[in-house]
DNA sequence: CGACCTGCCTTTAGACCCAA
DNA sequence: TTGGGTCTAAAGGCAGGTCG
C-alpha cells in the first residue's frame, strides 16, 4: 500500500497535530526504489520544504559558497541529494542520494529519520532497520585512503572470525596511521585469548615478522619495547623475542608480557591493532591499540 | 622442582580441482 | 560457471624436554 499523495509506503499519511504543525523530527521509510529516490510524506514536505528554503535563504544572504544543505548522517557523512520540490510529490535523488543508499545498504522498509535542528546547515538524518541504526558498510571506512594506505589496511593479518563493521575499521584506520614512527609492516589485529592473558604467552605471526623483515634487521633474538597507548596512558615495559626456528614466529618473553598486560590492564577478548615502530635509538618497539 | 622453550598435533581457512 | 569435495599451509594450543 502506497500514500496516493505522496507515494510514501503505507497507508495514507496522517496530518501532524503539533502545535504549530511543522515537526521537529520526522521518519520517511523507503521502499523497493529507493537507491533513486526518497519520496517525503506528503504531511511533512511542505514544512520540510519551507526549512530547505529558509537555510537557502541565510546561506545566499551570509555569501556562504554553498547555499543547498546536504543531508548529514549520523556518522557526520554529508550527501549533496537533489531536493526537489513539486506540486504533487516532493523527493530527493540525484546521484549523492544513489551514493547514500549504496554507502549505508539501504533497502525497502528502512527508515530515514529527519531531524530539523535549526544550529545546523546541514539536514540531519539517522538511518534505521527495525530499532537498530544503519552503520555504513564497513568498506566505507577506507575511502579516503590514498592507494598506498588501502594496500596496507588490505594487508593485515586479521583473526578468524572477527567481523568489524564501520566503526571498528575506523578505529583501525585511525589507530594504524597514529604513530609517528610506524614502520609500515604488515598489520597485525589480535584478540586476546586465555593463553595471552593467563599463560602470558605471546606469539607474532610469521607473515607479520617476515614483512618487519623489509624494513629492520630482526635477529633470531633481541630487545624489544611493548608500547601501548590507552587514552593518556602510555605504558612501555621493555622486553625481548625469540624467533620460533621452525615456524619462524615471534615469541614474547612471557614475564615481561606479563607485566606488561598487567601495566597496561588488558584482558580477555580484547582486540588490538598491533604494529612496530623504530625508536630514535634505533631499537623496535611492539605497539599494541585497543580497537575493541 | 619450576619456569620457559621448542616441537608436535589439531583446527581452520584458503587454494585447488573436478563434475554437473 | 559454479558448487562441492579435497588438500595444504599456517595459526593456535598443548605438552614434553631442558636448564637453572
Amino acid at each position: 500500500m502506497v500514500c496516493p499523495l505522496c507515494r510514501c509506503p503505507g497507508a495514507p499519511c496522517v496530518p501532524f497535530a503539533g502545535d504549530h504543525g511543522v515537526p521537529e523530527a520526522f521518519d520517511v521509510v523507503l521502499d523497493e526504489n529507493c537507491f533513486r529516490r526518497m519520496y517525503i510524506p506528503c504531511n511533512v514536505r511542505a514544512s520540510l520544504a519551507a526549512y530547505i528554503q529558509e537555510h537557502r535563504n541565510v546561506a545566499q544572504m551570509s555569501g556562504y559558497k554553498r547555499i543547498e544543505p546536504a543531508l548529514l548522517t549520523f556518522e557526520s557523512r554529508s550527501y549533496a541529494a537533489v531536493f526537489k520540490h513539486r506540486g504533487r510529490y516532493s523527493k530527493f535523488c540525484g546521484a549523492a542520494w544513489n551514493e547514500l543508499t549504496q554507502d549505508y545498504a539501504l533497502s525497502a522498509g528502512d527508515r530515514v529519520v529527519f531531524t530539523l535542528d535549526h544550529s545546523v546547515f546541514d539536514l540531519k538524518v539517522e538511518t534505521y532497520r527495525g530499532g537498530h541504526r544503519i552503520f555504513p558498510t564497513p568498506d566505507c571506512a577506507f575511502e579516503k585512503l590514498t592507494d598506498a594506505k588501502y594496500q596496507l589496511v588490505c594487508s593485515a593479518v586479521m583473526p578468524r572470525g572477527l567481523q568489524f563493521n564501520y566503526h571498528d575499521n575506523q578505529e583501525f584506520v585511525t589507530s594504524l596511521f597514529r604513530t609517528s614512527f610506524f614502520l609500515g609492516c604488515m598489520p597485525y589485529v589480535h584478540v586476546l585469548t586465555p593463553t595471552n592473558t593467563e599463560k602470558f604467552l605471546m606469539k607474532i605471526p610469521k607473515a607479520v615478522v617476515s614483512s618487519l623483515k623489509v624494513f629492520i634487521d630482526v635477529p633470531m633474538s633481541a630487545n624489544v619495547c611493548l608500547e601501548a597507548f590507552k587514552g593518556e596512558l602510555h605504558v612501555i615495559t621493555p622486553s625481548s623475542y625469540s624467533l620460533g626456528k621452525k615456524d619462524g614466529r615471534m615469541v614474547i618473553a612471557r614475564m615481561t608480557f606479563n607485566q606488561f598486560l598487567a601495566a597496561a590492564s588488558y584482558a580477555k577478548d580484547n582486540v588490538f591493532l598491533i604494529t612496530f615502530k623504530e625508536c630514535r635509538d634505533r631499537s623496535v618497539s611492539t605497539v599494541f591499540q585497543q580497537l575493541k
